[in-house]
DNA sequence: ATCGGGACCTGCTTGC
DNA sequence: TGCAAGCAGGTCCCGA
């Protein structure tokens, strides 16, 4: 799945599309996502025209006169703008019509994506993630309180989306190595300095994706149909056993609850 | 209360 | 070439 660049990618790409559309009709060929799509989406957002496209978290927030529509793209998802009358393909399960005739068309071969129509924000999924980690509420001060409180690794500590949304683990890996920090280290156990120097990379990191529209590697298309090219910037993620670019050392590869992890044994300490 | 692991799915790559 | 195992960008939920 997309993680956070990906998602705000797609929102930038389709918002244009679909900002003061109505919607015609919306059309589930698939209930079955991550939980079973409401069958009354479609009677409840005909005829309700777009305000804004808005993304919290990896959640996509579709804006509607009296309600939003929230999408998340979980590991295999992406969204495609297309003219009205182009045929769905295996994995298409949901198609939004505007009056423009054009589809917002949603593809998930995983079917771990979720779509919600609900007529407030105060949403159980929305109720207890951290900050976004583009915004100032992410900072050294709030890292470092946050960490005194835990006893894991720096890792895992940074993919859960109650401490800061938005960082999966191709990002994870890059930002521990522009910050030289191990992912084993007790996230407690950080100092200030070095803390300081990982916020700072995963808003770098973060931002320099979004630039480059994404990180590609096998699903993700952006909504125009063509890849995201940060692929070519990943420092460690998918090169073990590879040269570090920093040292030339071999990079170091291990899992972490389950997760691909790749690091660098001489810059990372 | 915190944490790790399993579960949810399909498709692609790898190794026998 | 064919088949099975392993792995993939997420994250909720359960049991320890």
């Amino acid at each position: 799945m997309p993680e956070l660049p990906e998602v705000e990618t797609t929102r930038r790409g389709i918002e244009p599309h679909i900002r003061g559309r109505k919607i015609r009709q919306l059309l589930v060929r698939d209930h079955r996502l991550r939980w079973p799509v409401d069958a009354g989406i479609p009677q409840s957002v005909s005829g309700q025209s777009v305000i804004s496209v808005s993304r919290r978290a990896k959640y996509l927030l579709l804006e509607l006169d009296q309600g939003w529509l929230m999408l998340h793209l979980g590991m295999s998802g992406s969204l495609r703008i297309l003219p009205s009358g182009t045929p769905p393909e295996t994995h298409d399960h949901v198609d939004v019509l505007f009056d423009s005739n054009q589809i917002l068309r949603f593809r998930d071969p995983r079917r771990f994506g979720s779509l919600f129509y609900m007529t407030t924000l105060d949403h159980p999924l929305l109720s207890k993630l951290g900050p976004e980690p583009l915004s100032d509420d992410f900072s050294v001060d709030y890292l470092m309180r946050r960490a005194r409180q835990v006893r894991r690794n720096i890792k895992t500590f940074l993919m859960d989306a109650d401490i800061v949304v938005g960082v999966g683990n191709i990002y994870a890996n890059e930002a521990l190595f522009y910050a030289g920090i191990r992912p084993l280290t007790e996230a407690g156990k950080v100092r200030r300095a070095r803390m300081a120097r990982l916020v700072a990379a995963v808003k770098m990191v973060l931002a320099k994706a979004i630039d480059a529209g994404g990180t590609s590697l096998r699903d993700f298309l952006r909504e125009d149909g063509k890849p995201g090219y940060f692929r070519h910037e990943l420092q460690v993620y998918g090169r073990e056993g590879e040269a570090c670019f920093a040292c030339e050392g071999p990079l170091t590869s291990l899992r972490i609850s389950n997760r691909a992890t790749v690091y660098c044994r001489r810059c990372q300490r």
